[in-house]
DNA sequence: CTGTTAAGCGTACATCATACGCTTACTATC
DNA sequence: GATAGTAAGCGTATGATGTACGCTTAACAG
């Protein structure tokens, strides 16, 4: 017995992510997601509570589209690897929500669904117990990190440059080993740090 | 010939990094850093760009601060694996600005100072060319990606709760795997998946 | 047709970063 | 010591932002 909704709360969030991929996250404002669907500014406050639920929703909407469909015969480790890259795939196709995935990550149940699915993997894989929450953590401590990394200061980006240019002075190491990255691409970069930390998360040390 | 500065970028950023510390990263504004200093809002202008060299200073402060005095002589993952226990440290001394870090780290001194520690015991183990940049890489992004975690969902926080909570449902790996969290305090979390990405590094693949 | 209810939204306000240009304090010169 | 030149300091103004509040209106139940 009342005026129904005419909107969704997917729709805003299809509207807050095209704003984004669109015009950048700096752009992202209430006003300009209401401009986006067509309705006043105010109207979005009948569907989320504040600007922060707005990201959330972004988020969520980001974590949610990735494909957790890997095949569960392979090694465990694959599997994790295959889940990451999805889940780099996903994040790249928005790459200006990387902050926002920073931030509001934990209340995402997209994030959910991808830690459930690496779990399965892992969990195969024999990891129980806290050696499974080590195991869990770092894994998405690792991914979150280089999706951030390869977004804010990619290796093929200005950054590496200036670091490279300033051949002598007090960063020697810094500098040379800057001169290497042109020939490591983001992939093998993303693809060598995660199966580095698979290997060690299958050796474990005290036992 | 003309009137001397009364301030110092040194100063500035102390007191930026003192209105985050006291009052949150999200009271850190223009008005209220230029009151920490008993100035007028527009004079901070004649020593930073803009808010945004404002918040670069205060993650430069923060990696500055950062203790990179490790004894030389400890095999290289000992070294690196203290050398990100100093930056932990740091860090979690001002951990507000933990979101900055993840922003503006590119862009600091302050990080390349770290960067060329762990580059040198890099350098001792043996690393060079596009192997020591996978490996600096992955090093710095286990590390950024752990301090956000660690702040922005602590394992021992509300958040590991409410995964616990939700005992049945469908995400069951997921809920048990926070039940077994809270045995796991946050050094071991971030030692145990620093070293296994340490140890996966040091056993090279295709070689 | 009409009344009830929640959706939609116009207005207002506090706060923010910051452009612009005036004022002021210091110092170098005489 | 007086004075002029220069950059520091800052007052004011502008446009953007998130959002509180309460009015308007559309849709359905009766």
């Amino acid at each position: 017995m009342a005026r129904p909704k005419s909107l969704t709360h997917d729709a805003i969030a299809a509207a807050a992510l095209a704003v984004c991929d669109r015009d950048g996250l700096a752009a992202l404002s209430m006003r300009a997601v209401a401009a986006e669907l067509g309705v006043a500014t105010m109207s979005l406050y009948r569907y989320v509570a504040d600007r922060g639920e707005l990201e959330r929703r972004i988020v969520d909407r980001v974590l949610g589209a990735v494909d957790l469909s890997v095949p569960a015969v392979a090694p465990w480790h694959e599997r994790v690897a295959r889940l990451a890259d999805r889940i780099r795939d996903a994040v790249g196709a928005h790459p200006e929500t990387v902050p926002l995935l920073m931030t509001h990550r934990h209340a995402s149940r997209g994030l959910m669904r991808c830690a459930e699915a690496m779990l399965e993997a892992l969990d195969e894989g024999g990891f129980a117990g806290a050696r499974r929450v080590v195991a869990l953590r770092a894994i998405v401590s690792y991914v979150n990190g280089a999706l951030q990394a390869q977004h804010v200061a990619p290796l093929a980006g200005a950054g590496t440059d200036a670091l490279a240019a300033l051949s002598t002075g007090e960063f020697p190491l810094l500098a040379e080993t800057a001169r290497h990255a042109r020939a490591v691409t983001a992939e093998a970069e993303f693809r060598g740090g995660l199966e580095a930390l698979l290997r060690g998360l299958a050796t474990a040390p005290g036992r």
